[in-house]
DNA sequence: GTAGTAATAT
DNA sequence: AATATTACTA
């Protein structure tokens, strides 16, 4: 009778899809932390266990089972809020390298970064996140001797200078307004409160179709880049 | 509590 | 592989 508690992979057992609010109702039943009691005793006899050979599950503590409890919260709070992954277009990309280079390297910090991109719905940790990427692929090209060529433009056929940032560009007027999402964008930030039922289903995206060039050093390094 | 970074996770 | 999320530290 004892039917199994299943700490994860509930994917079967949800189906979402399209009305999210029968499992936010579900959600506010799960039982509340101090209700998980540890399942730290086992319900059998070690006799009986082995006579039926019977694995015992693994003793589960209070902490366990927090981070169980945890980790399905979580899984649902992402299936409830679908959240949009942010993707970096080479604009975008090419906003943050420019912004990257006239800090320096003490002063490029997620926070300021952000700030100085100026990009509506950028978050903190959308920069650190390609930051953290960024900062990886400078250590593989200036580290080691990149055989190949470390500063790689041979490319385009269109006409890029090899992206030098221009030292005095302070100014740094607002970029946005090019969100290709036709209504508006909504931060996710914070509420979960999205009644809307128009079109927020479209991916992120500043992919303004514009044709510079200058950033397909990283790209390239990224395709071409096959070394150690 | 905030922010930066490294380590993981999806 | 790209991006997000968490864990740890200051």
């Amino acid at each position: 009778m004892a039917e199994e508690v299943r700490l994860t992979g509930y994917d079967d057992v949800i189906t979402v899809d399209n009305d999210d609010e029968r499992v936010s109702e579900w959600e506010l039943g799960l039982p509340n932390v101090d209700d998980l009691t540890p399942l730290s005793q086992s319900l059998m006899s070690a006799e009986m266990l082995s006579a039926f050979s019977i694995t015992p599950e693994p003793y589960r503590n209070m902490t366990d089972v927090n981070r169980a409890s945890q980790s399905t919260f979580s899984d649902l709070r992402r299936r409830v809020a679908k959240r949009q992954r942010l993707v970096w277009t080479p604009q975008l990309h090419k906003r943050f390298v420019e912004v990257v280079a006239h800090l320096g390297v003490t002063k490029a910090v997620p926070k300021t970064i952000m700030n100085l991109m100026n990009v509506e719905g950028l978050s903190r940790e959308n920069v650190a996140s390609h930051l953290q990427k960024y900062r990886l692929y400078l250590k593989r090209m200036g580290g080691g001797g990149g055989s190949n060529s470390d500063n790689i433009n041979a490319n385009d056929s269109g006409s890029t200078v090899p992206m030098a940032y221009h030292p005095q560009m302070m100014p740094m007027q607002p970029y946005q307004q090019m969100v290709q999402n036709g209504g508006g964008y909504n931060g996710y930030e914070g509420s979960s409160y999205n009644q809307y039922n128009g079109m927020m289903q479209q991916q992120r995206d500043w992919s303004g179709n514009n044709n510079f060039g200058s950033v397909s050093a990283y790209q390239q390094h990224r395709m071409t880049n096959n070394d150690k």
